[in-house]
DNA sequence: GTCTATATGGAGATAGAC
DNA sequence: GTCTATCTCCATATAGAC
């Protein structure tokens, strides 16, 4: 996409391998439609390369999906892994505040899609996208980011010791729909707050998310010590943490 | 879906209408692979009738998707509506508690999600792919749900009077993507948390969704109230609130 | 590695009979 | 309201020349 020297034509000493526009290419338009809303003619026409060369480098569309999401996976994943690590050494002996843990998870993927240039603005839409499709999230996101998710949930309980497991659990699921969603960029937020909030504006999700997910996590976490089995908010009683019934109940 | 009578063939006295039959499955289809990973031959040999019949009822492939989006969202508003004055009535004088609130945003629709049946189930896997497109999201979402949105944003912020506008959409759009790739239902956390939560147990998540949520906007008010000016959580040195820098800073 | 040409199937939409 | 038949166009994939 960036610098590309038009077309087919030109072969001179540094033109971009076809392989490469090909995943730039289909990166930018499986971002705006989808898997299926997208043609490989439409992405090798965009690329300036011809049709048959998906099947020749990548096997079939289907191959080539997967190719585009796992190239910048493996660039991202180291980084926030050394990010995580420089986290917990500076906190020794003690562990990290759970404010820089998910800092380290979602910082180098905020800063990219900030400042990385469109492909990385199309990679975390493209993202946005498969984490939340029953057909692609359980293959992708799994493959690519859960071995770096483990190692980032471990040491969230290590910061979290007395939390039952499965408030964690459910504490990064909650982090991982907010960051996603805002990696789609549909520009919703801007509507809704007449131009005060813009969903491009990364800078102030950074400024935000850590705070507000730890926050969470803490919440799960004091909810789970003082009233397990407790069924749902709308079944208390006390004013400030939850007033009166709001409703039906949950269970039942 | 539920309960057809099997095909074409018998038109007795109950046979559900055509037009129902096509969204029921429409419903099933867009929310398994999107709106392009369908075809409307898929559609209504699913639903049993004729082709034609998707232009004849709603005039083209594109109008059936947003008739399936539109007919539960007419159901669910005015339900999450009640059930906000509800809330506010209940706490009078004062303001009802972040939690109630946002649970009388988030409680009629994982409800229905965990006990409405298929078709609900569909729905909500829907939605979670519309609000995560660039390309339907600012259509479908913007028009069949902003406005009540706006609603639960002006009780947030009667519930938080000292606190600067854009944290509370910021902290709305947190909830949103977290309460949506909820209903994507992956099974994600099935994996990572080996068994120990299900992506399919929403009353885990009516558990714990508002008092994170709750737990998230108080932390972003009382942030833009003490760190107004500081750009991220990465730059900060106290600890517990966050400690020593993290790597490289947001802005600039 | 890249392109031409083509095979084979499916897409969405509609005119008009019933 | 529903179905038959068909129009027109586009999909993915590949065989084989260069």
């Amino acid at each position: 996409m960036r610098m590309m020297r038009r077309k087919t034509g030109q072969r001179g000493a540094a033109r971009t391998p076809a392989k490469t526009r090909i995943l730039d290419a289909a990166e930018t338009l499986f971002a705006r439609t989808g898997f299926y809303g997208v043609s490989v003619r439409e992405i090798t026409e965009a690329a300036g390369v011809d049709v048959a060369l998906v099947s020749y480098h990548f096997g079939g569309k289907r191959e080539l999906f997967a190719a585009v999401f796992q190239r910048r996976a493996q660039l991202l994943n180291p980084e926030r892994l050394a990010m995580l690590e420089q986290v917990r050494r500076q906190a020794l002996p003690g562990a990290p505040a759970l404010e820089d843990i998910v800092n380290a998870f979602t910082y180098p993927l905020l800063e990219r899609s900030a400042r990385g240039g469109p492909g990385w603005k199309s990679y975390f839409a493209l993202i946005a996208q498969v984490n939340n499709s029953p057909e692609w999230g359980p293959i992708l996101m799994t493959e690519y980011f859960d071995p770096l998710v483990e190692r980032f949930i471990a040491v969230l309980r290590e910061a979290l010791p007395e939390c039952d497991a499965r408030e964690i659990y459910w504490g990064y699921q909650f982090l991982t729909g907010a960051l996603t969603l805002t990696f789609a960029e549909t520009g919703r937020i801007d509507k809704l707050s007449g131009g005060l909030c813009r969903s491009t504006d990364l800078d102030s999700v950074h400024a935000r998310l850590a705070h507000y997910v730890a926050a969470g996590f803490r919440a799960l976490c004091e909810r789970a010590r003082t009233e397990s089995g407790r069924p749902a908010p709308a079944a208390r009683r006390t004013r400030r943490a939850t007033s009166g019934r709001t409703g039906q109940r949950a269970a039942r």
